[in-house]
DNA sequence: TCAGCTTTCCAAAGCGCTTCGAACGACGCC
DNA sequence: GGCGTCGTTCGAAGCGCTTTGGAAAGCTGA
């Protein structure tokens, strides 16, 4: 069933149907209901090609899932920042169209993405330092918004961020109060901007009260399972091992539970471990007492939030960028106690 | 840049360039040449609706995510998935249309895809017990492929599966081998179709080996962390404990990791744990010797390849559907050892 | 009654592409 | 020289929708 039919059975023009299907106010609130009727009676829906050819506007939003190369890793992350996203677009009836490429692939996705007019905007995840994306897309005139931010890049853009820093200064201000000195900081790829902001609350904090940073204590890489085990086995064998772990999500931390625990050491008394938590559905952390103390803050969240932004931005192409902010709660679980003393 | 323009540039009609462009044998090498050289100058490329308005196709493939209301959980399988389904994807000109839906309300999305024509076929995921999907795309003439089976639907359909049964006979033969006889079933949802065919695979390879089967030992749930670590916490307290698990996917095995270990046991020793492994890119089992015991099956081919079959069914749409059955490979990890003495 | 509004509806153009049917030379053949 | 054939190119219709610019009908007030 398509406009012209529906028009034909109904006895009408095209145009009327199409006006009242679309709350135009030059027709009759009598023959609105009548076609509104029908048109639920056929289950109508106007061809989304053919409508988005005659606007102009492609009620799609893109997604660039990049895909490391190096170990083929996916973002874990990304199955509930699109969950939320998707609830935002399906609220105001856009579409969500992703595109999987590797890592350097991007520039050409979004390119095209333009040239064949197939999204009306995007949303670019995992944003490294001085992000090229970041420009490009400027550039080439595709709305978009930022799931995190870039620094080092100025001009103004859409973003949502989670404050990285201060969550970060805040869990190792909470460990030092506990009494931890040698904590070490299990972070992830530190030219992801968020690492790099994670990475300079926790030296700001040590800075704060004067405790030395050893570089022996920090970790950098990708945020599988096995880089948390292999980085605190690594760091519990050192001669002077840390007390606390500061580590950058919950795989991570699943990780480093195990190492802790393979070494015979139990989490919360001999070692505290403080996590980021992106409130991820299927690893919650705990359902009562959490089971690690962590920096939370929901990523499904994020991606309604920033999803309602980048529409707000498209439909008002006009308006200055929005931003926000999050602040990660910080809270308390049973992975974390005052350092033990020095009698290991 | 459009085509209009582009014929214009090159001094040609529209219909030659589009032919060229197209691979259409009526034009000459010469202009073929020409004008494919100056459409990449110009990065031209065709518009998506416009294209798909005048083909009838629309060059893209949807994705529906139900997301469990109960505890807004989403599948994490699905980012591997659908990196796997994206390359195939990419490979093939296609677009993924990911469409994120509340439990009961997929029907209405697979309707308005036909309605809306915005996609030229679907995956199915995640199949119940006789899913009602299957006869519904079928009535709706909406060419999909289905990731798992439905049992209890008669009539053919394309679908790519693991055996689950045979894993985890398999499994549980293994099981039996090392002498476990009190063996716990730690379950996804039984009335999902890949659990059903697991549950029946564990009871066939019991009853083989006249072992009687405990409903004590049997639990069935959303597969998250948590609910691993309740499941195997409760047993393990049970007077009669199990001496080993057979768990639904690692998130449940770090679950039921957890308790074993808070209840002072070691794994691979006192108890025995197998799991299915999807191979999910970060949260690999183990880089060397894996940590679980496992079957395993690498659900990012599973996406890669049915996307291959579900194209193919498009562009033949006269073929008989075609099938796959993959065989889950059982490796052994360091969490199964013999069955201990009675002596515990 | 009639000009002047409103209200309600419509015909047709246009979005950017594909594709059918036809045109136009050039060529070979009888 | 006329005719069919082949290779190459083009004009124009059509995909299903929105939207502009009217037009017809109904109403108002002088």
């Amino acid at each position: 069933m398509n406009l012209k039919e529906l028009a034909q059975t109904l006895g009408l023009s095209q145009t009327t149907v199409s006006r009242a299907l679309n709350g135009y106010p030059e027709v009759s609130e009598a023959t609105r209901q009548r076609v509104l009727q029908v048109a639920r009676e056929h289950n109508y829906r106007p061809n989304t090609r053919a409508k988005g050819l005659a606007t102009g506007l492609s009620m799609a939003i893109g997604h660039v899932i990049p895909m490391a190369t190096k170990h083929e890793m996916v973002n874990p992350v990304f199955a509930d920042f699109i969950a939320g996203a998707g609830e935002a677009y399906a609220r105001h009836g856009y579409d969500m169209v992703l595109s999987v490429v590797e890592d350097g692939d991007e520039a050409q996705v979004y390119r095209d993405f333009k040239a064949r007019a197939s999204v009306d905007g995007v949303i670019l995840h995992g944003p490294r330092m001085d992000d090229p994306r970041i420009p490009l897309l400027d550039e080439i005139g595709l709305p978009f918004a930022v799931h995190g931010r870039a620094s080092g890049h100025t001009g103004a853009y859409t973003w949502l961020d989670v404050n990285n820093r201060s969550a970060f200064r805040r869990a190792t201000d909470f460990l030092l109060d506990l009494g931890h000195r040698r904590i070490a900081l299990v972070n992830g790829l530190e030219f992801m901007d968020f690492a790099h902001r994670r990475r300079a609350g926790f030296a700001e904090a040590l800075a704060a009260r004067k405790v030395p940073l050893d570089p022996a204590l920090l970790r950098s890489d990708e945020m599988t399972e096995g880089y948390g085990y292999r980085a605190a086995a690594d760091m519990l064998a050192l001669s002077n091992p840390p007390t606390a772990f500061l580590v950058a999500s919950i795989i991570v931390g699943l990780g480093v539970r195990r190492a802790v625990e393979e070494a015979g050491l139990v989490l919360g008394r001999d070692i505290s471990v403080v996590i980021h938590d992106d409130a991820l559905s299927y690893l919650q952390n705990g359902t009562d007492v959490p089971i690690f103390t962590a920096t939370r803050s929901s990523v499904r969240d994020a991606g309604r939030r920033l999803a309602e932004m980048l529409i707000d931005k498209i439909t008002n192409p006009g308006a200055a960028p929005k931003t926000a902010l999050l602040e990660a709660e910080l809270m308390v679980g049973r992975s974390t106690g005052p350092a033990p003393q020095r009698t290991r």
